[in-house]
RNA sequence: GCGCCCGUAGCUCAGUGGAUAGAGCAGGGGACUUCUAAUCCCAAGGUCGCAGGUUCGAAUCCUGCCGGGCGCGCCA
């Protein structure tokens, strides 16, 4: 069951006891935030005061006053104003412990499910057919995995979309090129690379074969046998080693979820007649563009979404829009993610404008870019993918793990070889993926290698050190559930440490925290907040003893250790990072 | 030129219009016979790019400027 913050419990009674001390005025969103004076301070009654036009203070003396006469059984222990009109506000050590045994004896830690009914379309990864993944597409992949595990477990419906790159004119030349020089064996994605390299090196000098290229993308849109084989062969290989990147990755896309750009080949006739028909697209040189209003590019003219080329050939605005049809009717969509680079920002808006302006887009259904920023270097530069080489995804994540090992075999000297491989990978790639999660992804991504696997400081690995933790103080119990369980945080009486007061407060903001990820799209909030969880849990754990407290206090210690493990497991999974037993 | 994003400690970054702008890393000083020291504590480090404006209150909102990145007709 659903266990509301004591922020909201108290910042609804505070609405409450506004509307008490004035009536007549509609009380404004009393800001109760997380303070350095309390453990909570709220900020709104200073608005209140203005719409009254009275001094602030007065204004909040009389919310505290009608908030003081209704707190019977209430959370707070006391508040008073404070500065201009700050009202800061302590909450009683029962309410504390009542919280976390509701919390404890939920198996949901508390979380609400508001995303129920709801269904998400999440367009993420989006790797190419025959080239390796980057560090792009390791932003994408890992935020989108990140987003589909928060929704899914508020209880929304989440469909994964990997819109592969698995058409275009480059299969002309890797076919021509493997029609010319035919492998023999399996490919793996090394062949697969040099393919790509060698094709795409004859094709820029040899016309001739540039020119067979092109006979062969005909041959390859009008099915012919021999060259679609070739082309199945090529994304199947492809798929083979996205595949294994996810789950070296702990990622959940699947081939299931692959929905390659070649599926809406079939329909983009149409949609282009029905762009016609609604007369949003009109012929311009040969193509056929849409002109979606607003869009201004560098001579002042409008800036054309190009669906059909001069050749016939269909553009990537063309697919775009047929995918975002078919998530809306044929998925059902009430939300459509694009988990995209920041430079397609304007390609995105003129797809959405042009789908809103077709009708394909219900005011029901909302379509957002969760954009993330370029990789780059650490000299400020942007990794650019096609003039150098951007760096390789496996190759980041093998050093990671690599150094990981080295961390844990020096710790764990007796650890046998094969745990030791599979923990150096937990902890490895959750350095990967929360060096990753944890800045705000609107930004320019600096590529660091050396912070990102530093396994210090702020770090998925502090996150895996305190689960780790906690797990070795509750291993030390006979019974873990038995003794450090809601009853035993309900039997304890006397006040809390300021540390325990600390942790708790902190482990009764999650399911706030996980809501707002939700809401904004932006995992770094939950790295925020796991860290300072962590943080609470160290101090506490620096200054509580838990296993040699008198055994009331070590019924309440032993239950908030568990309580913040299952919360920091639970946490790091919706980032998609084990939380391993031991470290 | 137009549009979007971004300028916060030496570096990498947080920061819901609220009180004294916070972390991590690096560098300095300390703490392991102790529930895991992958940790913790202390000190140091800032014209929040600049200038105006709105506000009781601005790193946060608005305007202008400076600096950086990205995008802007047939690649995806």
């Amino acid at each position: 069951m659903a266990v509301p913050s004591l922020a909201t419990v108290v910042a609804d009674r505070l609405t409450a006891a506004m509307r008490h001390a004035a009536p007549d005025v509609d009380p404004p969103d009393p800001q109760v935030r997380e303070s350095d004076h309390a453990d909570l301070q709220a900020n709104g009654l200073i608005g209140l005061a203005r719409r009254l036009g009275r001094p602030p203070r007065e204004v909040a003396g009389e919310v505290v006053a009608a908030l003081a006469a209704r707190k019977a059984g209430g959370p707070l222990a006391g508040c008073e104003v404070a500065g201009p009109g700050f009202v800061n506000l302590t909450v009683a050590d029962d309410a504390l412990r009542h919280q976390m045994a509701a919390r404890l004896a939920d198996e949901r830690l508390g979380v609400g499910e508001p995303e129920r009914g709801l269904t998400t379309v999440i367009d993420y990864s989006a790797p190419n057919v025959a080239k390796p993944m980057h560090v792009g597409h390791l932003r994408s992949t890992v935020i989108g995995d990140a987003l589909a595990r928060v929704l899914s477990h508020l209880g929304g419906t989440v469909v994964a979309q990997n819109h592969i790159g698995d058409w275009g004119t480059q299969f002309g030349m890797l076919i021509q090129h493997l029609h010319e020089h035919p492998h023999t064996g399996n490919h793996g994605i090394e062949q697969l690379v040099e393919l790509y390299r060698a094709a795409n090196a004859t094709f820029d000098t040899d016309d001739a074969f540039a020119e067979r290229s092109r006979q062969r993308v005909v041959a390859l849109q009008a099915g012919d046998p021999e060259t679609v084989a070739v082309w199945r062969e090529l994304v199947a290989e492809s798929t083979r080693y996205f595949a294994e990147v996810y789950e070296h990755l702990d990622v959940r896309l699947t081939p299931r979820d692959t929905v390659g750009e070649s599926l809406y080949q079939p329909h983009l006739s149409g949609l282009v007649d029905d762009l016609r028909t609604a007369g949003l697209a009109r012929d311009s040189d040969g193509a056929v563009v849409v002109f979606p209003p607003g869009h201004v590019g560098r001579d002042g003219s409008p800036v054309p979404l190009i669906v059909r080329k001069r050749d016939g050939g269909f553009g990537y605005a063309a697919t775009d829009l047929a995918a975002l049809r078919h998530r809306v009717s044929t998925l059902a969509a009430d939300r459509v993610l694009y988990v995209v680079g920041a430079p397609q920002a304007q390609h995105l808006r003129m797809v959405f404008d042009t789908a809103t302006a077709a009708g394909w887009l219900p005011d029901h259904v909302t379509v957002a870019h969760i954009a993330f920023g370029s990789v780059l270097g650490t000299d400020g530069r942007p990794l650019k993918t096609r003039s150098g080489h951007a760096p390789g995804l496996s190759d980041l994540v093998d050093e990671a793990v690599a150094r990981a090992r080295a961390v844990v075999a020096d710790r764990n000297p007796d650890l046998p070889a094969e745990a030791l491989v599979e923990r150096a990978r937990q902890v490895g790639v959750g350095a990967v993926k929360y060096a990753d999660l944890s800045t705000s992804r609107g930004r320019d991504y600096t590529f660091d290698p050396d912070g990102m696997v530093s396994l210090t400081g702020n770090t998925g690995t502090y996150l895996q050190y305190a689960h780790a933790r906690v797990r070795s103080i509750l291993r030390r119990t006979g019974d873990e559930v038995g003794e450090a369980s809601a009853g035993a945080l309900l039997a304890g009486d006397g006040p809390l440490e300021p540390a325990e007061r600390r942790l708790a407060l902190r482990l009764d903001s999650f399911g706030d925290v996980v809501t707002e990820v939700a809401a904004t799209s932006e995992p770094h909030r939950l790295c925020g907040y796991l860290f300072t969880l962590a943080q609470a849990y160290t101090a506490f754990y620096e200054t509580c003893p838990v296993l040699t407290a008198p055994p009331a206090q070590r019924g309440v210690r032993l239950a908030l250790c568990r309580l913040t493990g299952e919360t920091l497991r639970t946490g790091l999974d919706l980032l998609g990072i084990a939380a391993p037993e031991r470290l």
